[in-house]
DNA sequence: TGCGCCCTGCGACACTTGTCACAGAGACCG
DNA sequence: CGGTCTCTGTGACAAGTGTCGCAGGGCGCA
């Protein structure tokens, strides 16, 4: 499932509060960064809701919000879409470019540590 | 410079075909991947200019497209721009996603290699 | 009981993106 | 010379995105 920006920080909004979160728990955790007003929130709210992305139910009147997705699911189909596009399909030629051209010789050592916990853990 | 996934098409074809791009060559190259018509080439190629990203000039009365970034770069802004809206604004955080969720141990072994590289060369 | 606050339902509007179509001008071919 | 091809210039339009505003209904407090 593929999400527009805005729509990304509500859904960290609600992946950070954990269930029940109403649209004022999110303008509450993103109001500051975002600078959004309450309406805002409510219509991402909605159109997450109408993309599946969330389930909403009413309790006491007030609309309260789930996700159907997880991060890790959200950020794996960010990313395939982001090497589709940009790179050449392969999360491999991701990687390359990030070795060769983002990563400093820290940078690296510290992939390599990831490595390591990966093949241990 | 930030780019829609259209506008990401054309560029793949500017930068396989290197200088001189007409938006025929554009066509020819993409056109069945996309399925495109030549005015929806056309029109990506002059938002494009319009975005700073190509330099067009006349040549015989046919327009010629000259990139203004490189693909690396764009890359680079993408990556970023990932990395900004799906993770915690560090490339590292991508990292850890892809090495412990996304990459199995032939992928691993595969990453190990590029770091070796990086190193060596 | 009346005022204010907060929530919902609904609408709105400009900008971006995807995807063309059409008309007019050179160029080439029979 | 007239038809055909291919470009350019320009317009268009629906869907998606960013960003609200407003009206109406409960609930709590003076």
């Amino acid at each position: 499932m593929i999400f527009s920006d805005g729509e990304w920080k509500v859904l960290r909004g609600i992946w950070a509060q954990g269930a029940s979160t109403t649209a004022r728990d999110v303008l509450d955790l993103i109001g500051d960064e975002t600078g959004w007003s309450y309406s805002t929130v409510r219509t991402l709210l909605a159109r997450l809701v109408e993309k599946g992305a969330l389930a909403v139910a009413r309790q006491d009147q007030v609309l309260i919000y789930e996700p159907l997705v997880s991060e890790g699911d959200a950020r794996s189909d960010a990313v395939q879409h982001l090497v589709d596009k940009a790179f050449d399909g392969t999360v491999g030629s991701l990687l390359l470019h990030l070795v060769s051209d983002e990563l400093d010789a820290d940078d690296r050592a510290q992939l390599r540590r990831l490595l390591d916990d990966a093949e241990a853990g």
